[in-house]
DNA sequence: TTTCGGTTGATAAAAATTATCGCGTTAGAT
DNA sequence: ATCTAACGCGATAATTTTTATCAACCGAAA
């Protein structure tokens, strides 16, 4: 994610922000600004760590509040994980995710295949979105051998 | 999941557990029955209660031992969930998730127009399996107004 | 300036998961 | 049959993750 590109995100969280009334503090901008500037999905606690770096004063529940609020704003998503950790993404476009079977990184991905999966279901339930996982060994893992 | 499919499953599940020389202990019997038995897609917690019934003497921890194992010998997988507990699943067969954006259930989905997703990835990705999970609202969630 | 509602940071509490360890049971060797 | 070693179980402690609480703070409105 280029610096530009996350600039011109918070550029657009900021505007959003007001439109809603919701005060856009330094702390939720910093918060927002490691998420749409990072690649990993990152955890709470990544984010803690990372936004430190500029603001030693952040508290770890600040955090996950304003990942809550980000969330509500609809800046940002929770990602589905079988991990210990809850993770985030602030790529809100239709995209699609590489889950690696050894490390459990997540990755985004994009398919023209995948576009236009048909939005079924049984009769007694209401479809909203679809979101498709592609399970396997990421590139890190095939090269190297588990380490066990 | 009708009672007498569950037997077969646990059936087959001793007959596994001798071919790989893992005991199958009451424990592991009464957890894996309890699993192959629900449809709710339950947590640690859910089948520690349901296994005390028969069981009153299962520890917690046994529980979450023993999944480890099922998962181990692939009778039971871990579904990805954004909630606050894991959630297993004994149904191993290639199907896919029904996710409430309101109360969060999960429940099992079949269509044809999914069995043939193509497994696509990056070239720097080793693909293994895709999930599907279409996100919406349930039959419970779309009859009573949301509680707020 | 004062007030008020919302936010933050510190911390406690709760919830979920994992680690530890003694005990009992079982399988295999003798 | 007895002994022994290995393994699983239950109880519990410890760890990790997340949420709740609350006083202090900040900015906007009066």
């Amino acid at each position: 994610m280029s610096s530009q590109f996350t600039g011109a995100m918070v550029q657009r969280f900021v505007d959003l922000c007001r439109d809603r009334g919701t005060p856009a503090t330094p702390q939720r901008i910093e918060i927002y600004r490691a998420l749409a500037g990072s690649e990993a999905h990152p955890t709470p606690e990544m984010l803690y760590d990372q936004v430190r770096l500029s603001m030693p004063s952040m508290s770890l529940a600040t955090v996950y509040k304003t990942l809550d609020t980000l969330v509500a704003l609809g800046v940002a998503s929770e990602i589905a994980t079988t991990g210990d950790a809850k993770r985030y993404d602030a790529n809100m476009e239709q995209h699609h995710h590489l889950v690696c079977t050894q490390c459990h990184s997540i990755s985004d991905f994009r398919a023209p295949a995948f576009e236009r999966i048909p939005l079924i279901a049984p009769e007694d339930f209401t479809p909203e979105f679809v979101s498709i996982r592609v399970h396997g060994l990421c590139k890190k893992c095939k090269a190297s051998p588990p380490h066990s």
